[in-house]
DNA sequence: TTGTAGGCGTTATCAA
DNA sequence: TTGATAACGCCTACAA
């Protein structure tokens, strides 16, 4: 008697399972077998359910099925801030490589505070995920929570920057590397009192970017100056401010270790009558396809930033399906693209070219 | 080394409220109660429940809730790439909104295909989203799409693109008032012949910003030819070949109607040795922090990204509340950023100016 | 091949 | 205030 089909308010429910099996005259489980293509259902009803779901558009109410199979088939994601356009493409690798096994992603943005990241993972956690993808904000996670998540049996997988204490599965960029081949490349191109723009050295791929950006002056034979190495955050305005401070310094070649931050001290430079390459060279991490139409021809190291993302998803999934290998730590090797922010090569360690223009190489990129 | 620390395979299951129930020796009922701050549970109660719940580790499972709740409090969004710079921001935008109000996004990309659209909309029914935020991909839905997308009683709201046969709840840019700013600006500053690179007429931002163009060009006398009007996609390749297609017409004023475009046309434009703002000028859609460098500076058509994003998520979140107010066209207003791509003011129709360049502005957007 | 019944973790409805 | 108990929609042994 409670019946409320009547109510004005009360909408047409979406149709159950039991409604088709109601509908087309057999069981729950006739209706759930052939949803599911299962044990050879016999012709006839088959034909009969599938009629009956068509009829009542009835589609299967995955949140019951993944109370039931404890699996939700989504991926939590936690960016920094999807705004900043290096992580765009890693969102969108993940998404391919997620979409492509039956995956889907619930997208997160920390800000790189550590409050929001928590709060992100409590919530995805809650929703059940069935693994996370991290790119972790700066700084070390309350001991409590390390140790909530190690109980509670949801894989990882860190994107760019690594965090031992949490897992050692990450997908990331050889950072070191990609430093260390953008000062060699400063040197060669004659550069002596290089610079660097750092991010955040809490944060990995920063710290990284260091000791490339250190030990490739140290392999060119030139001083480490702390004078020509300024902290940033990765933000355009934090490029802008180290630019001002380290202009004044006169360096005559600056490494960036980032987009955003080159944007900022591209600024700064500008506000003091300064050129590039003239007066400095560059090498910026981190390269766009819009940034073809810019001037200078910015000498770049980029990162396979679509790849970082679909074989961070794709481990992820190998662990969530139960494989339990040693930790993967994979480096993904960055690419120097050699433009013109470097000017003229003056001086060449390997003797071959002298005074010649940096290579030109278009950006093919889709 | 020793291989095992003395658990063979732990996979401990989370505790459930039954656990908490009966760690802390109540009902379920009472756990439930404490859990969501419900009915006055004695004080005594609590305490041990609120311990068991610590000690276990509990955390209520919002898949159960959302099965009985009949509300995942999740929100579907689709948009065509989020490896197009426009969308990151109004994806963020969505996000803090839903954040703010206890959702979370699950995101799809439709690469502006029908089929993927379709595949994305059934799967994120399926996992019961309480809504969807849709940037319609260009072209029609099936039929039988549309129907069902009316009889499943889920919410939806158009962003950047209106698509009536849907839904006229959207919130979108005011795009013929963008276009018709900027035609209006490059004929104040005297050019004649203006072209226009636009986007597919199918979608409705293009086909918006394609009419303001057209009526600038009749408000100010200024004749319309079909030669100078390219359809391009919204990507740097078409704009690149709009550009070469364009440019042997010798136009002397563009408008572009999006980034990626212009990115495209001013390819281009270097292949054939043609000068902006000297050959032609240049108004764009869409403006971003990083352009800030960009040389000429460009004169652009900026939309409020974030704020279509959450002024949208706002409206969606309505609807799903129960909030059946008629329809919901949100139009906000776009800026025009007068820079220095259209060079100097030769011909002002209001009289006031000759021969000045075009203002500057400082893009002091964080 | 098909049906029955129990359970997944919550919330909601009644009693007590 | 509390506590059983029935949904929520689906999957899956176990039977038939």
């Amino acid at each position: 008697m409670p019946s409320r089909r009547t109510n004005p308010k009360k909408p047409t429910k979406a149709a159950s399972i039991s409604d088709v099996a109601r509908e087309s005259g057999v069981s729950i489980f006739t209706v759930s077998a052939v949803v599911n293509n299962k044990s050879h259902v016999g012709k006839g009803l088959r034909q009969r359910v599938e009629n009956a779901i068509r009829k009542l558009n009835y589609r299967p109410n995955l949140i019951a099925r993944s109370l039931i199979k404890q699996k939700t088939q989504t991926i939590g994601m936690i960016v920094p801030d999807i705004a900043n356009p290096f992580f765009p493409m890693v969102v969108r690798g993940a998404e391919d490589a997620a979409q492509k096994q039956g995956y889907n992603l619930l997208l997160c943005n920390s800000d790189d505070s550590l409050a929001k990241e928590e709060v992100a993972i409590e919530l995805l956690l809650s929703k059940r995920v069935d693994g996370i993808l991290l790119t972790k904000a700066a700084g070390d996670f309350q001991p409590s929570l390390r140790k909530m998540i190690k109980e509670v049996n949801v894989p990882f997988v860190l994107v760019m920057r690594t965090y031992p204490q949490l897992t050692k599965d990450a997908v990331v960029s050889d950072d070191y590397q990609g430093a260390y081949e953008a000062v060699c490349h400063l040197a060669r191109s004659g550069r002596r009192r290089i610079a660097l723009i750092s991010g955040p050295l809490k944060i990995s791929n920063a710290k990284e970017r260091w000791r490339g950006f250190r030990d490739a002056l140290e392999a060119k034979n030139l001083p480490y100056d702390p004078e020509l190495v300024v902290e940033g955050d990765y933000r355009i305005e934090s490029g802008f401010r180290a630019g001002h401070s380290l202009l004044s310094h006169r360096p005559d070649g600056i490494y960036v270790a980032n987009h955003l931050m080159t944007v900022g001290l591209l600024k700064a430079v500008e506000e003091m009558g300064l050129k590039c390459p003239e007066d400095f060279g560059l090498v910026s991490f981190d390269d766009y396809p819009w940034l073809g139409i810019f001037r200078p021809r910015l000498t770049t190291v980029e990162l396979p930033k679509h790849q970082l993302g679909s074989e961070a998803a794709e481990l992820l999934i190998q662990r969530i399906a139960g494989n339990h290998g040693k930790p993967v730590l994979k480096k993904l090797l960055p690419e120097l693209r050699i433009r013109e922010s470097c000017g003229f090569a003056q001086f060449v360690s390997n003797g071959q070219h002298a005074n010649v223009p940096e290579s030109e190489q278009v950006l093919t990129h889709k």
